[in-house]
DNA sequence: AGCACGCCGACT
DNA sequence: GTCGGCGTGCTC
């Protein structure tokens, strides 16, 4: 009786496929083998295993690959993730098995060289250049003693096989070394010792020590009863209060409970400053896991990851998909963080599959930020998330002085943005020797061209947005799709010759109203256009911080990230932009990002200020903002949603059509906006509103639809789909949706 | 993912 | 005439 394995294979397909297993072939489900496909050999994993009477014609399992099989929790969330995204399974498992590179691991091999007595039969000038650096009987690597003596590899392989270098096998460096949970570390304040208890007092594996009243009095048992809580926990406490800590104890007490844990940030805080901070709570640095890390590095770490040997991973999203052996802790730090969500390939949100493969694997899962997004504020509110409170540092944080300025009253003169009082306000902090900063969350020189003569509105080809003027490439650029032409010099409609008008402001054209404005200061532009490319920037962002710059004029890129200490004005030109866009996260965007540029003002010794330019200071945006009442707004914004019969979370399925279909699409796309039977709360989109990778993806159209429901809506809009004009070709539905309503 | 097939425009 | 782009479909 033949076994016949379905195997599932890591492309975009959406069922296994059956092989027989030949005889002697030992296979459990899970177990990752060699399968044929067509004409080649590809990795693939057992999903399933049935004896089945009768020889069939099928292909034969080639073999069993030497990895650990999927676990249980695994493959569940490989399937959970295909049928959440509606993404092939196959797409799903391909982010699990990033496996073997075998070209990548093969090629290092590590191995060292050391001088030996014997000397080269014939010494060449490029040979005695090697064995002087060699000289220390040190060890080196083949190539790195080549580039320390200035020549190539072969010149000391040509050495190895005369006997005049020896080589040494090099015991590679662990691949994860092993926190210590119980280093010496710097005492808890009484507020994050009491965070910790609640933390982790009611997780399953907790077990308090049993000598805890020599303790801090604070880390007794929190749940007296030992009633365990599996429910994911929120962590909110604001920068500076030590939040970090608190989770290390988390962390710490993972380990010591003999399991693994799992700490997820967003790529660009993964820095050699927070492993270093790692390290000194349990006195190594824990094994790092990012896009970058490759070839063998990547495997070792995964192996040890699989066998249990690491005990701690911190990584960006994709270490979401590790193979852990008993995971009991994950982590995700700053949690409100957008780098969570990946939107090329299988789309998801990291931190909402990361409660999913908590629930999975039965281990707690920690959202920490001092920001909470929207959505798990409500998840905390609404008992589905524990939370845990970190108040303040002692002393509190001065928060900069905000004001509005009403653009109705205070108008800036004809063709110019700065408003009398912002211009003041600047013109008094650069004599004063301080820095200035002036928000304005839009690249270029001008979002909009017209043509005075005709009024034609230059407009991208591929979606339906402006073309926004780049007056320093000389260029008009679709900031959605990235197309670009050259500005003409006469109306590509009319004709007419030199008079085209830009419209509205971007950060290029305030730089030159504040070049006129103060003569003889440094003003510096900061956007992600900033030429010579990203280290450039870095560069750049160093340069200002340490003074050497009077006045930035920055688009969001200033509100992460690098703190200005000689900051003490802080200018926003535009607050209103985005207030008024389809998209239900506008306001609580908005919000968040003029309340981090805002906070930019006066972080060093002197107090500052922040001055908003606005033409509705009554909205609740711009009202919380000058009220600094974060608590009220997220309260408000969550009842208006709740009022206009949105759910808080911003739901959001983009259907996807090919380019063929370009028609259909918008013929499906309006039907369904005017449908009889509309789905509550859905939006129609134009390709406009496309997040950008899809738009630079393989589809030249998108329509995106924003909805209420997800899976059920999915299913909804196949329905329509099948009911309506023949689709050929991609129909895909990727969502951004709260993930507890499904579990 | 790779690879083959088939359809259209633009060349030695 | 063919070369070659891309869009489409198939792989147990």
């Amino acid at each position: 009786m033949p076994s016949v394995a379905e195997i599932l294979i890591p492309l975009g397909l959406d069922t296994p496929y059956s092989y027989v297993v030949p005889a002697g072939l030992d296979l459990t489900v899970g177990a990752v083998v060699q399968v044929p496909l067509g004409p080649r050999e590809i990795v693939g994993v057992v999903w399933g295993l049935t004896e089945t009477a009768g020889g069939s014609n099928l292909r034969p399992v080639t073999d069993r690959l030497p990895f650990a099989p999927l676990s249980d929790p695994l493959r569940s969330l490989v399937d959970w993730i295909a049928r959440y995204t509606l993404a092939p399974k196959g797409s799903a498992l391909a982010m699990v098995l990033r496996l073997p590179d075998e070209a990548a691991a093969a090629e290092t091999a590590r191995v060292a060289v050391r001088i030996t007595d014997k000397l080269p039969a014939r010494p060449t000038a490029a040979r005695t250049k090697v064995l002087a650096v060699a000289a220390d009987r040190a060890l080196r690597g083949k190539s790195a003693l080549a580039k320390e003596a200035g020549v190539s590899l072969s010149v000391v392989d040509g050495l190895i096989d005369d006997g005049a270098l020896e080589t040494v096998a090099v015991e590679p460096e662990p691949a994860a070394p092993r926190p210590d949970p119980d280093f010496p570390r710097a005492p808890l304040s009484p507020a994050q010792a009491d965070a910790v208890a609640a933390l982790v007092g009611p997780f399953p594996w907790h077990r308090p020590p049993a000598d805890d009243t020599a303790g801090d009095p604070a880390s007794g048992p929190a749940s007296p009863s030992g009633a365990a809580d599996i429910r994911p926990v929120l962590l909110e406490g604001v920068t500076g209060s030590g939040k970090t800590e608190v989770y290390f104890e988390a962390v710490a007490a993972c380990i010591r409970a003999g399991r693994q844990a799992l700490i997820l940030m967003p790529e660009i805080a993964l820095t050699a400053q927070f492993l270093d901070r790692f390290a000194q709570r349990f006195g190594v640095r824990p094994a790092a896991w990012h896009s970058g890390i490759g070839g063998k590095r990547r495997e070792r770490l995964r192996a040890a990851v699989a066998a249990g040997e690491a005990l701690v991973v911190v990584g960006a999203r994709s270490a979401l998909f590790l193979p852990f052996a008993r995971l009991g802790l994950i982590v995700v730090d700053e949690e409100h963080e957008a780098a969570y969500k990946q939107e090329d390939g299988v789309h998801y949100h990291a931190r909402d599959m990361a409660v999913v493969r908590g629930r999975l694997e039965e281990c707690p899962v920690v959202l920490a930020s001092a920001t909470p997004s929207i959505e798990t504020r409500v998840n905390a509110a609404r008992g589905r998330y524990r939370h845990v409170v970190l108040p303040e540092r002692f002393g509190g944080r001065r928060l900069p002085d905000i004001a509005a300025i009403d653009m109705r009253k205070d108008q800036p003169e004809r063709g110019r943005f700065l408003s009398p009082p912002l211009v003041n306000a600047v013109k008094a902090t650069l004599e004063r020797g301080e820095q200035a900063l002036l928000f304005l969350n839009r690249r270029g020189y001008a979002p909009l061209t017209l043509c005075r003569a005709c009024g034609h509105r230059y407009q991208c080809k591929n979606c339906s947005t402006w073309l926004v003027e780049h007056r320093f490439r000389r260029a008009l650029v679709c900031h959605q799709c990235g197309y670009a032409e050259r500005r003409p010099e006469a109306c590509t409609e009319c004709g007419i010759f030199d008079n085209l008008t830009a419209c509205g402001p971007g950060v290029e054209r305030i730089a030159e109203e504040a070049a006129e404005l103060f003569p003889n200061r440094r003003i510096v532009v900061l956007s992600s256009d900033f030429p010579g490319g990203a280290d450039r920037l870095r560069q750049e962002l160093e340069a200002v911080a340490a003074g050497e710059c009077d006045l930035v004029i920055g688009t969001q890129l200033v509100a992460k990230g690098h703190n200005f200490p000689g900051l003490t004005l802080v200018g926003v030109l535009d607050a209103d932009i985005g207030l008024t866009s389809g998209d239900p996260r506008a306001a609580e965007r908005t919000f968040q990002l003029l309340q981090q540029v805002t906070g930019r003002a006066g972080r060093g010794e002197r107090p500052g200020r922040a001055l908003v330019q606005t033409y509705q200071p009554e909205h609740p945006v711009i009202a919380a903002l000058l009220s600094g009442d974060a608590e009220r707004f997220y309260a408000e914004e969550i009842q208006a949603r709740e009022a206009a019969g949105l759910p808080p979370f911003g739901r959001l399925a983009a259907l996807i059509v090919s380019a063929t279909e370009r028609e259909v699409a918008e013929a499906h796309g309006q039907a369904l906006a005017r449908a009889a039977d509309p789905p509550e709360g859905v939006m129609v989109l134009g390709p406009a509103e496309a997040p950008l990778a899809l738009v630079r993806g393989r589809y030249r159209f998108r329509l995106l639809v924003k909805t209420e429901r997800n899976i059920d809506m999915q299913a909804y809009l196949r329905a329509w789909i099948a009911r309506g004009p023949k689709v050929r070709g991609n129909i895909r539905v990727a969502i951004d949706v709260d993930p507890q309503s499904f579990l």
